[in-house]
DNA sequence: GGCAACCTTCACGTTCGCGTCAAGGTTAAG
DNA sequence: CTTAACCTTGACGCGAACGTGAAGGTTGCC
């Protein structure tokens, strides 16, 4: 049941072969756990960049920086797997691809760098509609700040209160055109 | 077709109570759903205004509020229920008694309010930060994108591409522990 | 007072994102 | 060759965040 990969007969293009880490060195440095690592793998997200003889995962340089932008994406911003999923897409296959279309065509290797930089651009995007959620959302507390800094100012005046219970932004009721209400 | 939901219910209870609405309605104005939004009641993250003779939920416009803020928090920013409780703590209970502080004395509002303020403050915070990280994560992507643009200027440009098998951002410094916040 | 549409509280089912054994094979060191 | 430390593939478990009934009570309109 192995399955050998590449063999022995090595791509022998490049010279120095920097250095593949096995699973456990690639949690270490990614701050990831081997398991997360081994699912990321079954959902599709990446794949090693080899394997050794007994059939053990081993990860270069561009594994680990994917792995790292993973990890980005699912702590810090917050993305489901299939939502990263959509934003790799089939960069894994495309970017190990690349590596072999270097040695192809000037034009292929033109198309493959365009391909990747508008990868690149979608996910920027994605990211971009994040942050402004986020910062909708800061704008709002903010608001909200404003208004109760109001109300205590008020009240330092000794004005009244005037009943106005609501602690909150004005309500967005969608009457004229606005920006896109959500 | 069912035509009409609640009439208006006018109770004439109390001094005219703006409105009071149940569950459906509520989620159908968040675009949570029933469950999600008594499931969040269940988490502690808020209670409804009041509750009918039956026992029905019956929600405010500070309610309103307060699930569109969990919402976006949830949706928007990631948050995880827990998290949110952390960040709302007890502001429902304090928001519903502020309503009762405010016949109180002037110095129970005013510290009601700076209160308030304060728990705003420390949410704009935690939101600034999550919105660092994602700007951190944007400026790498961009970084990527950057280079690769420069790989492909040399490629135009008939030079040799020297055979640097990276796709990616200039390593940064590893070394740190990676932070567990979950 | 009848009835449909809504609501209530359980309670079980589901998906995601892993953690955690279990039962072996593989590697590097000695 | 031995051995410890790592790895492999299952498979089961778990908590979060709901979905989805089931069984019954409530509201409100006619």
């Amino acid at each position: 049941m192995g399955h050998d990969a590449a063999g022995p007969a090595a791509p022998a293009a490049t010279v120095s072969e920097p250095r593949l880490l096995r699973i456990q060195e690639v949690a270490a440095e990614t701050g990831l756990t081997p398991r997360s690592i081994r699912y990321y793998e079954a959902m599709g997200l990446l794949a090693p960049a080899a394997r050794s003889e007994g059939s053990y995962r081993l990860y270069d340089a561009d594994d680990l920086e994917r792995l790292r932008f993973i990890g980005g994406l699912r702590n810090d911003a917050g993305f489901s797997l299939a939502e990263i999923g959509q934003m790799l897409e089939d960069e894994q296959a495309r970017s190990r691809n690349r590596v072999q279309f270097r040695a192809g065509s000037p034009a292929a290797q033109r198309a493959a760098l365009t391909d990747a930089i508008d990868r690149i651009d979608r996910q920027l995007a994605t990211l971009a509609r994040k942050r402004d959620r986020l910062d909708a959302m800061i704008a709002d507390a903010a608001a909200r700040r404003g208004h109760l800094r109001d109300h205590l100012a008020d009240l330092e005046a000794g004005r009244s209160p005037d009943h106005a219970p609501h602690t909150g932004v004005p309500r967005p009721i969608r009457k004229a055109s606005q920006e896109t209400a959500r």
